[in-house]
DNA sequence: TTGAAAGCGCTAACAG
DNA sequence: CTGTTAGCGCTTTCAA
């Protein structure tokens, strides 16, 4: 493989001045420096990225840590839609991203930490980690530079970007209270996440504009599962016969919902209306379709990226990013063609 | 941040013990290990990955390149689920993944064998590149070890791993003879892809042996696109009323075809059935839900990342790997409780 | 405008 | 069992 010294021997200059023609310093003679491009060119030069990463203390590389790339949360493609969206940025500025996976055992053994500092990232991403979790403190306090999606920690090395959640849920209750429903039921992700809380307080104060109470004993934990979901509301539906309408924290959990009302012979969204959270593929193709609160996970990643480098390269000016959502009104609400 | 020259000092000893204590070398004293290996936690210790590849000369890192990571083909999330089978054996042994997308803008200015070399990944898997793309060529007669996604090119240096298209096609085929289909449509994918031509032949072949004829005006190109894939049925469906099947050779090229046969007033199954290729999640949540051939992607992406580190390490004993496919009968085909 | 020299953190002969 | 030395490919003072 080609280095600068071959071609500082082929074109009869030092390295030194290989190096600087091939980074474009000015202080270098025109004339070399093309015919150092030209060599370098005939001779098919590569940078070699680990060593100017070695001696300049950065590599150009973000991690993306995530967790639960399992076979099974494909169908939930939250993560798939964020990679991307980092993924576009970071090549948009030509930066690589590695992938870590917290799922995978091996890695396990590291914290996030070590596996951020062994790679030399520049900074993190994180997705889909519990606010739980042991390692996330360490990786926040430690100097590595991190953003986080939806999980709000802000310092001076960490920033995150989410969405706003309050709203987001005020929005599908508040449609749900528009068609006449009154018995809300709420199925919630599990609580080691900030969108449960901040989704069940939309609830609650959708609930309280229109001067409806609230009770406790409709809110169940559906962890963010289909299944837990779908005994959940089984649970809720005999208990509570008087329900008319759940509002889910996930797609996922909404599916399971449906699956519970089907089971129980009632019809949607006759019987029973189902707003579903995040807008996954499946949402527009469930029978009936799902309506749902839309985020936008793709530019959550892209923004994500962006935030990131810029901290990086010093030009953040805030370290927080609220994106918006929609409310999409399909037919497990409300069906126009009756 | 630690290095070894710290612990080095600290512990009183050269930085070669260090160095060889902490990669495990059996000629060390244990005392002196054990003392190193102490220190080496007390300092918080990271191993510059960067350096360590310098000097080795490898990276111990595997490129993942993929064609359209975009926003849209989230639907067919078989990119995804490569990409998790990837990550999982990857980080079973030891190694880190690095993303690399053609559609990213920036990164089309450089040939996947620079994007390679650059990084100095040890090999690279590339899933979802068309066999006309002028870089695969390159890359794979560089001396770059590379895994193929779906294309059979094999060297010293390439391997590849695929399913077994003709038998899938096949399986889908013979399934629908057996319900007494004789006028059978296919819609393929555009020709760039090994699979697409595999399929196709799968699809001959099964006629052949029922003794149907071959009528080629019943082939279309769908492009591996649902909308494509609409018009292509329509088109198919007026000027040969008498199809009462279709073989397409993608599921989301199924689901255009379903639309395009719900769009004509008629029925699934009872007029016109309906097979797909690969299984995604949506395959068993349309209506009806859709019979399809099925492949484990995620078992792709696992046996892609482990044929490629034997290939590193010496020990691959084949470079082919072809795994099963399994056709899942669901109710686009066949009514059971009617 | 160019070059010599040092050094990033690590591994690998080689010698003791 | 341990240390000395050289060097991976690159950037960066400092001098010329």
């Amino acid at each position: 493989m080609t280095t600068i010294k071959d071609i500082a021997k082929a074109a009869g200059v030092s390295i030194t001045t290989v190096s600087r023609a091939l980074n474009g310093y000015s202080d270098v003679n025109e004339k070399t420096r093309q015919k150092i491009i030209e060599i370098a060119k005939q001779l098919n030069y590569s940078p070699n990225t680990l060593a100017r990463g070695l001696v300049m203390n950065k590599s150009k590389t973000i991690g993306l840590l995530v967790s639960g790339l399992t076979r099974e949360s494909a169908k939930d493609n939250f993560t798939f839609e964020i990679l991307s969206g980092v993924n576009q940025y970071v090549s948009e500025v030509d930066y690589d991203m590695v992938l870590f996976s917290t799922t995978s055992t091996k890695q396990r053994e590291k914290t996030y930490t070590q596996l951020c500092r062994e790679r030399r990232v520049d900074g993190a991403i994180l997705q889909g980690i519990r606010i739980d979790d042991p390692y996330l403190q360490e990786v926040v306090e430690s100097d590595i530079p991190c953003v986080l999606i939806d999980i709000p920690i802000k310092s001076e090395t960490v920033g995150y970007v989410t969405t706003d959640n309050v709203l987001g849920a005020k929005k599908a209750v508040r449609h749900l209270l528009a068609l006449g429903h009154r018995d809300i039921a709420m199925i919630n992700g599990y609580e080691y996440a900030f969108v449960s809380e901040q989704r069940l307080r939309g609830f609650c104060e959708a609930l309280l504009e229109a001067e409806v109470p609230f009770r406790e004993q409709l809110v169940a934990d559906g962890a963010f599962k289909e299944e837990k979901a779908e005994q959940e509301a089984l649970r809720l539906l005999t208990c509570y016969p008087e329900i008319t309408a759940f509002f889910c924290a996930s797609d996922l959990m909404a599916l399971g919902a449906m699956k519970a009302i089907k089971k129980l012979g009632k019809r949607i969204p006759e019987d029973v209306a189902v707003v579903g959270y995040d807008d996954i593929i499946l949402a527009s193709y469930t029978t009936p379709p799902l309506s749902t609160v839309a985020q936008n996970q793709f530019a959550m990643g892209y923004e994500a990226a962006k935030l990131l480098i810029e901290m990086l390269e010093g030009k953040a000016t805030s370290h927080i990013k609220v994106l918006e959502t929609e409310l999409k009104v399909r037919e497990s609400t409300f069906k126009n063609h009756e």
